[in-house]
DNA sequence: AAAACGGGGGC
DNA sequence: GCCCCAGTTTT
């Protein structure tokens, strides 16, 4: 791996999947921060599915605030991990109503103090609402950095400063989302399909076409 | 440090 | 059937 190659590499996801992430663009701020607490251990596929009936039965904040947990349930059921998410749901909204005017904060520190929200929740939405650089490491970004030989580590801390190290600073708004939609479209946990990798030509495991994680 | 929370999709 | 998914909270 050198530097020459990680510029390749991240001119490539920039042409591959833009600088901005789409999408969630246009939610409000909380409903931003509420679909990424959703999409925990679920796929931002199967949030944008159920997102327009739960801001249409919850169009404000005041309203998801004030709501029945098992109403909040019925409506967020199919994205797993359910019941704690609607409980966090309504404790965050009622905590930005409280504690912050109704306006979600726009640093760390203040987003991990609501409830549900840990590091990666608040650095995605810093990144996706204000475009605020941050790396976290999930499980995809995780696996494709080690498949590109960017990163020695095993561990998300390690890894994160790792990159942190590696990738310049400009690039620290886009890289989450960019390698999220690459290790969900190519480069998957089981099969990394190097022929169709537009990455291929700069990574460490070009052409290789491995499967990883089988029993 | 480990358990709990979880339905839906891929293979 | 087993693994995986924009993790966080509780024990």
């Amino acid at each position: 791996m050198t530097k020459e190659s990680v510029k390749h590499i991240l001119e490539t996801l920039d042409k591959e999947y833009g600088t901005t992430k789409e999408g969630f663009l246009h939610s409000k701020d909380w409903q931003l921060l509420l679909a990424i607490m959703l999409s925990a251990q679920s796929t931002d596929k199967q949030v944008e599915e159920i997102l327009p009936k739960l801001w249409e039965r919850f169009p404000t904040i005041e309203s998801i605030a004030d709501a029945p947990l098992e109403d909040i349930e019925e409506h967020i059921k199919s994205v797993g991990l359910y019941k704690n998410k609607a409980k966090n749901m309504k404790n965050c909204c009622n905590q930005i109503l409280a504690e912050h005017g109704g306006k979600v904060p726009v640093n760390i520190d203040e987003l991990v103090n609501l409830s549900g929200v840990g590091r990666k929740t608040a650095t995605l939405f810093l990144a996706d609402a204000y475009g605020i650089p941050g790396v976290t490491v999930d499980t995809h970004v995780m696996r494709i950095t080690q498949r590109l030989g960017w990163v020695q580590g095993k561990n998300p801390v390690q890894i994160e400063k790792e990159l942190m190290e590696l990738l310049p600073k400009e690039y620290w708004n886009r890289i989450n989302f960019q390698l999220i939609y690459h290790g969900r479209s190519i480069c998957t946990a089981r099969k990394s399909n190097c022929g169709s990798c537009t990455l291929n030509p700069w990574c460490e495991k070009k052409g290789t076409d491995f499967y990883c994680n089988k029993k």
